[in-house]
DNA sequence: TAGGCGATGACCT
DNA sequence: GGTCATCGCCTAC
């Protein structure tokens, strides 16, 4: 892959930060998000392509849900180029509409933790296999996206979580020091990080 | 058709 | 800090 589609990728990713995410009656600000580069990525699922990554392959700006563990719901956005198959995944927000909504749906957990990780995200906004393939710029569909806003001052960036391939590319973005951001843990099958 | 594994989260010490 | 539940996908027979 071309450095130029690496620094795309990441455009894309940091550009999600701070938009507003409305679903199920929940609206939701984006404070953490992960960025899959497609065909040309390990760690993503469109490295190979199945029926379950198809959609990636498809528009941008469409929704893609996939069950993780057999329990969990994860939500990412389809990016582009579609050519590329790059998708961003939703990883932790803070919870800015819709308040009580989000505590029925995550009973006894703190406002700060409502949707921190990514299926507790999806948990949170009611987000599950039934919104795959939702318009996220159609204002009238159950799970859209809101404005584009400027640019969040201040990013960090590091290496994503959980993955086992490609695990020391730095695609992981976050506000810096914001408390909804979910804590790094390294995948147990990935290789030694080379320093 | 069967077996292994994972872009996780919750609970335990 | 570490361990484990849990099941849909993917790959290899």
């Amino acid at each position: 892959m071309s450095t130029h589609d690496e620094t795309d990728v990441a455009t894309r990713a940091t550009a999600l930060l701070g938009r507003e995410l409305h679903a199920h009656g929940v609206t939701l600000r984006i404070t953490e998000v992960e960025a899959y580069g497609g065909i040309h990525d390990p760690a993503s699922h469109a490295y190979t392509r199945t029926a379950r990554s198809e959609i990636m392959y498809g528009p941008p700006w469409r929704l893609y849900c996939y069950r993780s563990y057999g329990i969990h719901w994860c939500a990412n956005v389809v990016t582009g180029p579609t050519e590329q198959a790059a998708a961003v995944l939703l990883r932790a927000g803070e919870v800015v509409d819709g308040l009580d909504l989000a505590r029925s749906r995550r009973p006894g957990v703190p406002d700060v933790r409502l949707a921190r990780g990514p299926g507790n995200l999806a948990q949170a906004l009611g987000i599950t296999g039934d919104d795959l393939g939702s318009e996220l710029l159609d204002e009238t569909g159950a799970v859209h996206l809101g404005p584009e806003r400027p640019p969040v001052g201040r990013v960090s960036a590091g290496p994503r979580v959980g993955v086992s391939r490609a695990a020391d590319v730095p695609w992981r973005f976050w506000v810096t020091g914001d408390p909804t951001v979910s804590a790094y843990r390294r995948s147990p099958k990935a290789p030694q990080a080379s320093e």
